[in-house]
DNA sequence: AAGAGGCCCTGATAGC
DNA sequence: TGCTATCAGGGCCTCT
């Protein structure tokens, strides 16, 4: 589900809102995520304090108070809940006063002082990481290609990466080891705003063109975080609020819609490859 | 060895 | 109404 701005988006607020709090408590009602959740996880937790919240690409990263880790990826379906102790009864209600934790599907809770976290994921797509050091955080980032946001993320990284692939340039931008962060969503949109043919080859892609994915991958995910993130299904923050820049898609689904660049009148198109939707304009996009 | 496809899983929606 | 098929914001693993 989420892609590097809707992460963004619950990563500033539950930083807001939960920092400096200790883990009291932990409960795993199901922990048959992507991965199994270790035995050692609740020990892990146990009383540390949250120092603060960060992301790297499509993870949110909750930094401990003995120098310890504990990573979140919410897969296709995962989101985070937050549920203010004021407002509720400990028995999965309400948070806010407004928005209902959903039925089913709450797999982890974490009780703070203040608040409690529910990590919430109908596919089990997602999964929890701890991780001891900051070696070994760093170590298992290595695996991760920079973020659009990043300054590595450069013209010559580019080039460099996509010289003689056969691979379409989507596929490029979906593959995490090359640029981390852009999901099926964005791919789209990126590709949309620098006029490239998702299918197109990435051994073709010529200077002009590497440029423009640089500049509009950044301009993209920022607009988005910008605009809270998407909300196609059922992304919402965690204070219960959907994002709005699902209504600034320029090509996701919009198949046979008409082109939204003034001066193109082609349609959009929606192409399969690798089980991904692929949705562009076959007119503008060389 | 790069690259395509299968697979993990549940829920919403479309089509008959 | 009730069934079946298809499709979803991801990424790891296997096969060619």
């Amino acid at each position: 589900m989420p892609e590097l701005p809707e992460v963004e988006v619950i990563k500033q607020s539950l930083d807001r809102k939960i920092k400096f709090q200790r883990i009291n408590k932990i409960v795993v009602t199901n922990r048959n995520l992507r991965f199994k959740i270790p035995k050692e996880f609740e020990f892990f937790l146990k009383n540390k304090k949250i120092n603060k919240i960060t992301r790297k690409s499509k993870y949110l990263i909750f930094n401990l108070s003995n120098k310890t880790f504990f990573l979140i990826h919410l897969g296709m379906s995962g989101t985070i809940h937050l549920l203010n102790n004021r407002n509720h009864n400990n028995t999965n209600t309400s948070f806010y006063g407004s928005v209902n934790l959903p039925l089913k599907h709450n797999h982890i809770f974490i009780f703070l002082k203040k608040h409690q976290v529910v990590y919430n994921d109908p596919r089990r797509f997602g999964f929890v990481k701890i991780v001891e050091s900051k070696k070994k955080l760093n170590l298992f980032f290595k695996k991760i290609g920079p973020e659009p946001l990043d300054k590595n993320f450069s013209i010559s990284y580019i080039s460099k990466n996509l010289k003689g692939k056969k691979k379409y340039i989507k596929s490029f931008l979906l593959d995490q080891k090359f640029v981390s962060g852009i999901g099926n969503i964005y791919a789209s949109e990126i590709l949309f705003y620098s006029k490239i043919n998702p299918f197109k080859k990435a051994k073709n892609i010529s200077k002009e063109e590497i440029k423009k994915i640089k500049y509009f991958s950044e301009f993209v995910l920022k607009n988005a975080i910008k605009k809270g993130g998407s909300s196609i299904k059922n992304f919402l923050n965690i204070k219960g609020k959907s994002g709005n820049y699902q209504n600034e898609f320029k090509v996701y689904q919009r198949e046979n819609l008409n082109c939204l660049n003034k001066t193109c009148y082609g349609k959009i198109k929606k192409k399969i490859t690798s089980k991904r939707s692929t949705f562009f304009c076959n007119s503008c996009q060389k």
